[in-house]
DNA sequence: TGCTGGCACTCTACCGCTTGGAGTGCTGAA
DNA sequence: TTCAGCACTCCAAGCGGTAGAGTGCCAGCA
């Protein structure tokens, strides 16, 4: 047991993937018999029960009680899922589908709504995807219309013909003349550049050259930057959550609570998902391995996606921990490339 | 036996109460000598035996098997809510502070979200409003932004200062001075009208004078009636679902997920809500009586809520059938005045 | 006539016991 | 190194017995 876990004999290796695809499948502890009939191995059980015994030592697997079988622990998963995963690739049928699927869509958020609505329907898990930033989308438009009082309401159009309202709180009353005024000023000067560029431009030059800049002026680049200020990356659409009442591991009505209760307060899931936006490709939290207990029975396959070269979010899949990560990933895979190619049509 | 229901004997009735009464509190059937020792009779157990073989001859209850108590039937639930309950009107602290709760919301989407959470909150069970309807706001601004191509972006400024987007598809494409022009006649002709007249008067005119008008002024009142012509009332926010999990009643996996699959869904729980639009108070559908599977064992309590006297909304409780309606009433009762009361301030 | 105590009966929930099956670890032989 | 054999462990399921709760019915009493 000296050896490295890349140095894990061939034959434990076959086994622990043998005994991988067997739990997943029936959901049931593998015994040596089963495992010594269906390995490939032309081993008897008693040889196969002192490999079990030097993966159960390396923490791969463990028992639930002395005369059961062997479940793979989350250590397990992760060794398979690191270094002996062979993932089958999607065929093709499949994935013009998909494809077809989503370019029925018209905004991004039916978009983003479809494609959870995949991830769920392909996988029968639940589907996550976060809502794409805008940070690198294009200035297109800005119109303000006065509201009552001070109150002011923005209208920003986005390159991809995305629209954002925005109610602000100014000081004083502006008329429509003034408004119009500013959003001409912001249309001419802006259109079609980058809006995190635009918003760097505004908060400079509101620094070097306040004093020069008439009230209009100063209001009007207040506005946008409020329009542009606020966060994002900050909601997600789920699916098929029910799903996960169909796994009897997590059918227990404590824990299923604890997990419905975070799909809806989102704040946790969201802080997940969000580590996942900086990694450039599939992320698998598996077990406790998140972090949070309510996702303690669960894993999470999680891949960002991108258009034009610039990441826009992140989907994935929740699911049990016993769930058939060579099917799955490369279903979140596809799903993010086809999201993320489908985004960069509506451009 | 040939009473009419509502000669049913005062002795019985008050035992259907305490009997209702028990079986809420424990949910355990409840037992001749338990309501012999309860329910203020002085009566021995096996007169209180014969009585209930005769609610039980009526419908009113049954025992789920020969030695166990008696548990009251829908029939029962019925009967009591329609002519036995006495509601206990809330007090006037928790009511001032559910109207502080929703003082504190600026939109009226904050407002129905806050409204929900107060429902759920207070019952400990789930808690449904549905979205206010514009039907009878007023129409204050509308603004057409040209986007790529023929589309067109409509942005449409309700009474309360609500906003609407809306993209629309035309045949042509409008130059940025077509659209200002067609916004700026419908701008005069409209301000301060309640919204369902502009659109009727809009039809009429589109009718009456259609060869007359010219092709700018069509195209104003085609988009202007397509911004009008969204159906109302098709959304809902719930919260609190997680809470139906604690009641062993509904713990079964199986109708669980059916339940949790109608509340995404939402088409059959807002048809359910439309019918209670109508009547102008609480409206109670106890076990089956909703007609819609997923709901048989549960009750819901509804009430439209109105700001200046017309009906916006629906808002209600959805909670197992053994609730205690004396109480989920005047919550559901109270919480759509506030409501109203709150969205009336807003304008 | 209405109420009541008594009685036989029924059904559930629970406990302890047994049994069969599955799977294990260990050992000694090939 | 492999493997058959063996003793052991544990769970799941079935079974009988028991206690408890509650019922329906009946006969007697006010």
């Amino acid at each position: 047991m000296s050896d490295k876990q890349s140095e894990l004999p061939d034959r434990a290796q076959l086994m622990l993937r043998s005994l991988i695809d067997h739990y997943v499948r029936d959901g049931q502890p593998v015994g040596s018999r089963t495992l010594a009939r269906d390995a490939g191995l032309d081993l008897s059980p008693a040889t196969i029960r002192n490999v079990m015994a030097d993966l159960e030592e390396l923490g791969f697997i463990c028992s639930p009680h002395t005369s059961a079988g062997r479940v793979p622990t989350v250590r397990g998963y992760r060794f398979f899922v690191d270094t002996l995963l062979t993932v089958q690739p999607l065929d093709s049928r499949s994935i013009e589908k998909m494809r077809i699927e989503l370019s029925l869509e018209q905004t991004s958020k039916d978009l983003v709504e479809s494609a959870s609505g995949l991830l769920s329907g392909i996988t029968h898990m639940a589907g996550v995807v976060t809502l794409p930033t805008h940070e690198h989308a294009l200035f297109k438009h800005v119109e303000f219309l006065a509201l009552s009082g001070s109150r002011v309401l923005a209208v920003l159009v986005t390159g991809e013909d995305e629209v954002q309202n925005r109610m602000l709180d100014t000081e004083k009353h502006h008329s429509a003349a003034e408004l119009q005024q500013a959003s001409n000023y912001l249309n001419e000067m802006f259109a079609g550049k980058d809006l995190a560029e635009v918003r760097a431009t505004l908060l400079h030059e509101m620094q070097e050259t306040r004093s020069n800049l008439n009230s209009m002026m100063l209001m009007a680049m207040q506005m946008a930057d409020q329009v542009l200020e606020s966060k994002q990356n900050d909601d997600y659409v789920m699916a098929g959550q029910t799903n996960l009442m169909e796994f009897e591991e997590l059918c227990d009505i404590n824990s299923l609570r604890k997990l419905f209760d975070a799909f809806n307060q989102k704040r946790d899931i969201l802080a997940l998902l969000d580590q996942c936006v900086r990694s450039d490709g599939i992320q698998i939290f598996i077990g406790d391995e998140s972090g949070y207990q309510m996702l303690d029975e669960c894993s999470m396959v999680t891949a960002p996606y991108s258009a034009d070269g610039q990441v826009l979010g992140v989907l994935g899949v929740i699911g049990p921990t016993r769930m058939a990560y060579d099917r799955v990933i490369p279903i979140v895979d596809a799903t993010a490339r086809l999201l993320g190619a489908a985004l960069n049509q509506k451009e």
